[in-house]
This record gives structure tokens, sequence and C-alpha cells, in this order.
DNA sequence: CCCCGGTTTTAATGATGATTAAAATACGGA
DNA sequence: TCCGTATTTTAATCATCATTAAAACCGGGG
């Protein structure tokens, strides 16, 4: 037995626990949290769903990690987008370049944030600190862009809600496509950034 | 007893049938289909769960009717924006307009289409059918607008997968508040429809 | 006051699904 | 080949609902 708790490390079992992670935001995104069952995930790993917890707690835990996960990659894509530099507007295309990029490549499919009420207490707290906290600094990625006149006079936050929700939409409509996965690149960033050009 | 199909006429039941088609559209946007009970949705009327069974003939049907019902409202928004005539860019914003007003207004909440494969198999054609046309549609009216020059040249598909995705995420952040109401209606149309323009 | 249709509750029933413990299997190294 | 550890399965257990049937409630017309 592992103490199954944190790691994620390149071992075996790091990554067929990865592997479990993925199963489980791929059936997050189809069914919901309370609407697919270990079974459903395990399925898609061959196993039953006993197995499950060889690698995790339970299904509480898996779903605060596929939430995690996706807050870690929107993060990293934020992070990225910044240190590459350049104006706000830059740096906001460049973050939904990245971020769109996450969903449709090959980070596997990424739980979308759905249901974060069904959460556990402490579990919700953790995420919504999290979400809060990369909507907050995309919208001062905004402002930023306003104060270099980069990006037209807006309500950021509103404006952050909109690309946002662009973006969290996706894995409702694709699908793994290769071809859908080109297009998506080719245009989301340009005409979610275009409405924000001074 | 009454036959519950279908009715939704201004008698005490319907107008009582239609405040249940309300709760469940909230209770199902805040914890999912699965999610939430019939104990939830019945909580908010004041009743017990099984006083559902007065009004509707089970959890299917009502997942079915908030998902028609949303979709009627789109389609209606649609339909109106597109009679009211103008370019297509003119005809994409009143939409978007009168769409999001739909989902802040009184209309109330409006179910997001959020968990389709866990509809009854037939319940799921149907939904998908609907949404399949109004995407048809809404890009119809993209195209159109491209041939008359009001909107650049764009993937029509994709551009309008960002649109409605960053309307469908509306009712995971909104929760009622008017104020908030206000800046969605001064903020979504513009933005949305900004990106679009030539 | 009593009856009746419309409405709601109480009290089962049954299915589903998360979780656990014990048993079974696989498999690399001695 | 044999052992021990890692992995997976089988077979309970237990709680949570959806659903149903029967009984109770409630208000208006006779």
């Amino acid at each position: 037995m592992v103490s199954n708790s944190t790691k994620s490390a390149t071992s075996a079992f790091g990554d067929k626990r990865e592997q479990l992670l993925r199963a489980a935001a791929r059936c997050f995104n189809e069914k919901g949290y309370s609407g697919t069952s270990l079974k459903d995930v395990s399925a898609h790993l061959g196993l039953t769903d006993a197995a499950i917890y060889y690698y995790i707690d339970g299904k509480q835990q898996l779903v605060y990690e596929c939430y995690r996960r996706a807050a870690d990659i929107g993060r990293a894509a934020l992070d990225d987008a910044i240190a590459n530099g350049g104006s706000g507007l830059d740096i906001a295309r460049d973050y939904v370049r990245r971020h769109v990029d996450a969903h449709c490549g090959s980070a596997g499919p990424i739980a979308i944030m759905s249901e974060i009420p069904s959460l556990r207490d402490d579990d919700r707290e953790h995420i919504l600190a999290l979400s809060r906290e990369h909507s907050a600094r995309f919208e001062q990625v905004l402002e930023r862009g306003i104060e270099d006149g980069s990006i037209l006079a807006c309500d950021v936050r509103m404006t952050g809600n909109a690309i946002m929700g662009a973006i969290n939409w996706i894995p409702k409509w694709f699908h793994g496509d290769d071809a859908v996965a080109q297009r998506v690149a080719a245009t989301f960033p340009d005409y979610l950034t275009r409405g924000l050009g001074a």
C-alpha cells in the first residue's frame, strides 16, 4: 500500500494515477460529478470500480484532484503568458492561446469546474480560492492593457467572465478531434481578444 | 389527477408547475442533474419530494422540460433578433443582448444544457436536435454578416461556439444580483460582437 | 355540516452506487 | 521454482434517492 495522497511522480503508480485523473475528468465533463459512477471511470482503464481505491481515497478526492489539476493548468497558462511579456492585450491573447491549447491538446481532457458546490466543505474553499485568484490575476492583465492603451476601457470583471466562459465551455463540445483542435486554436485567441482591442 | 404532460396555462396548477421548473433549473445549474435530489427541488417550494409527482412524471421529465424551456428561450431570442432586422452584425448583437437578458432577468434561472448525456435516449435526441438547429441558425446569421460585410470572415462554427460558451457559462457565476445583471447587459453584447467586426 | 376534487404527506419499496475487507492474481527477484 | 509485494477482484455493507400507493388535509359548493 502506498500513501496515495501526494504524488504524481514518474512511477508506474504515478502514471496510472495520472491516467485515472484524466479518465475521471473526461467522465465528469460528460456526465457531471454525481452523474458518473466510479464504474464509469474504472471502465476507461479496464478496471473494476473497487480498484480505484488503490490509487485514491474516494470519489471526493477524485473530483478535488481533477479540479486542482484544472486550476494548475489554467494558472500555468497565465503564468507563462505573463512571463512572455508584451502589452496587456498581447498577454491576454497569449493566455487564451495557451489555455485553449491545454484543453484541446495532449494535456488530455481537463475537468471543468462545473460542480464546485458538490465538493466537500474544505475542498470547496480551496478550489474557490484558486478560482478567485485566477480570475483576479486575469482581470489585472486586462487592467494593465487598459493602462498601456492596448485594451479599450471596459468592465474587466464581466469581460473576464465572458472570456473564461467561452474557454470553460470548450469541453462541452470538443471531443478530441484534431482537425477541430486546429480550428479552435486558429479562432479563439484572435476572436476573444479582438473584442478587447483599442 | 391531471394529465401533467402538456400544459403551462395560467391556472393555479400551471403556475405552480412553472415555479417547479424554475426551482429545478436553479438546482440543476448549481449541482448538476444527478447531484440534485427531488428533495432539493421541492424544498424551494416548501413541499416534500413526493409532491413533485403531482406536477410531473418524474425526474427525467423534469430535466427534459427544463432543457426544452431553455431551448425555447434561446430560440425566441434568435427569432426576435432576426425579425428585428439589420446587418448580420446587428442581429448577432441583438441576439446576445436578448439571450443575456433572459439569463439575468425575470425569466428566472434558465437551465444550462450541461448534462445532455444523462437524458433518456429519446429526450436526448430531441434536445440535441433543438440544440443543433439553434447553433446552425446562429451560424447562418454570422455568415449573413460576412456576406453583407458587417462581419469579418471567420470560422463561424468556432466563433459561434465561443459566443455560446460565454453565454452558457453565465449561470455558473450569476446568482440574481441586479447590479451585476446591469453590468452583464452593458458588457456582453458589445464585447462579444466587437470581436466580429470588420 | 358534509362531501368531493384537488393537493400534500407518510410510509414503504427497490435500485443504484460508494465504500470496505478479504481473497485472488501477477510478477520481479532470490 | 518460490516468496513477497503490488495490484486487482469478489462479495459484502450501507446510505442515498427515485418512485409508488395509501392515507390525510384543505377549501368550496351542496
